[in-house]
DNA sequence: TGCTTTTGCTACGGTTTCCGTAGCAATTAA
DNA sequence: TTAATTGCTACGGAAACCGTAGCAAAAGCA
């Protein structure tokens, strides 16, 4: 399948809409995953793979692709794979997802 | 499919760490898009359809009650859903990824 | 140098998820 | 009181995802 791209008309957006693609992109199973697990530093294929509990190698290279051609992420010298600039503010954006998941936990848990 | 929710295992999460969860439930196809477009109030469900390109109707009602049963949407007096507290949280978390995706979208398409 | 291990994927077939269409009971509009 | 509209559910086909196997290239070791 196409890579979201800005301007592209893509699964859920004719109009190719920044945000709609954005919002498609992020919503591909384990895009969300793969950004988290790169949050402390860059990694190689097979490490980020064991971190996302052993996803299968067709899907993790297909969605590195992906966020690799979207320009969030990039291949460093040493092969691993690390955000670029723009990928880097996204996963600020990201960040405070886990205080949130938290709380979340705390409420829904004890009602 | 269950609902992810925190504590409970789901795809990608043996754990059911609370990130975890929410990343699992954030990845399903239309989720993030469906916050998206009740950032501005409540809808209803065939308006929220519509909103969303027409998107099958089974695919939202199941949406719909994952995001319910998590606690983040609630079908209000008119039967429009719309976020709980803590998922107005979440969508204040969200909203910078429209900034983000427009200044994403001026470096894809102009390198 | 030759041998073994590790790495970064790709191929492929089975399973799950998603999709579109049809339709129906309940509510609202005329 | 009939006609729309609404909020779904059912169902079969299409697409995405999954696990496993495997392979070429690089790295480690002797």
């Amino acid at each position: 399948m196409a890579t979201p791209l800005p301007g592209r008309p893509v699964r859920g957006s004719r109009t190719g809409r920044p945000i709609m693609v954005l919002l498609d992109l992020l919503g591909r199973r384990w895009v969300l995953r793969i950004l988290w697990e790169l949050r402390d530093g860059p990694l190689k294929f097979r490490v980020l793979q064991e971190r996302c509990e052993d996803m299968s190698p067709s899907v993790l290279s297909q969605r590195l692709k992906e966020l690799v051609e979207a320009r969030i992420l990039a291949a460093d010298a040493e092969g691993a794979y690390a955000f670029t600039e723009a990928g880097d503010r996204l996963r600020r954006l990201l960040r405070p997802l886990r205080e949130w998941a938290d709380e979340w936990a705390r409420r829904v848990s004890s009602p």
